[in-house]
DNA sequence: AACACCTGCAACCGCTTCGTG
DNA sequence: CCACGAAGCGGTTGCAGGTGT
């Protein structure tokens, strides 16, 4: 059994739209607004699949749409996020205004991929692909599955934690859904020879040990960095003083590149705010 | 001029996620 | 908790226009 299908294939249209439809789809939305794309074709008078409507739209009708070639500021900045981010588009898209998911797909897939190459770089790791295979390396490859595995079996339970809420935003602090996406960056660029790294340096254990003997620094174990802060998982030597300072216990970005003494990737002054990173 | 090949981009397809009853 | 439909997403395809031979 297969799908079933989004729409009756057999009344619609397919292929490049007609000027006409395009017309139809524009006076439509804008006087009825979007929204309800399976009946949308329909009620406009157009022989389209919803999907296909709400595509046209999205992808080329819109009219905060930005056409044109991309700026080298734009350019930079989706490799940025791209090493951060991996393939998804509809986050990338959201910090570049007027450009389309689809758009910086296909801008990435035949431009960008190729001039990244080009300067020896490999686009999908973003390191140098004459690093890739040393004997090192290949052990270090394996560990970097592992944890990648480790984090997205961690999927779910993050998603939960997302979903706590933003209760402590007013405070400037980092609310749980923060923390959560950036450990989650955090993790992934671990192992990513980055010159755009987006965590904090990981402090060694010795430089830790000293700071905090002296009160400078509370360290932060898995769980919390994960958002399980307070729960049972957490085995932060802090945790008993941060759960009665609540102030305490949330860590922001800001809080912490301040802390440490730099602004990594404009954290501080929202360059590239993960905070914000939403779904369309 | 004719053909093959390449490139860029719009559009499609199928899967996943989300919202609702 | 489950089922179902709608919306969203990312990979892939198809085709028009450009370029090389």
């Amino acid at each position: 059994m297969g799908r079933s299908p989004c729409c009756e294939k057999d009344h619609t249209n397919k292929g490049a739209w007609t000027k006409e439809e395009d017309d139809k789809l524009i006076s439509y939305i804008k006087s009825h607004g979007e929204g309800c794309w399976r009946s949308l074709p329909r009620s406009a008078g157009l022989q389209r699949c919803g999907k296909s409507c709400r595509l046209r739209w999205i992808n080329y009708l819109r009219p905060d749409l930005k056409r044109g070639n991309f700026t080298l500021e734009e350019d930079d900045l989706i490799i940025k996020l791209h090493s951060l981010l991996g393939n998804k588009w509809s986050l990338i898209a959201t910090r570049l205004p007027g450009r389309t998911d689809n758009e910086i797909k296909n801008y990435w897939n035949t431009h960008v991929k190729r001039k990244l190459l080009r300067r020896g770089i490999d686009p999908a790791t973003h390191r140098p692909i004459n690093e890739n295979k040393t004997p090192q390396d290949s052990s270090d490859s394996s560990k970097t599955e592992d944890s990648l595995v480790k984090i997205l079996s961690f999927g779910p339970q993050l998603e939960k934690i997302a979903n706590f809420g933003d209760e402590r935003n007013e405070k400037g602090l980092m609310c749980q859904k923060e923390r959560v996406e950036y450990s989650v960056v955090e993790e992934r660029c671990l192992d990513l020879n980055l010159e755009l790294r987006i965590s904090p340096p990981w402090q060694d254990q010795l430089h830790d040990e000293k700071n905090l003997r002296f009160g400078r620094v509370k360290r932060m174990c898995t769980a919390c960095r994960f958002g399980f802060g307070n729960g049972k998982e957490c085995s932060c030597d802090n945790t008993k003083s941060q759960t009665e300072d609540s102030s305490s216990s949330s860590y922001s970005s800001t809080d912490i590149s301040s802390s440490i003494g730099y602004d990594f990737l404009g954290l501080n002054n929202r360059v590239l705010d993960f905070s914000t990173l939403e779904m369309k």
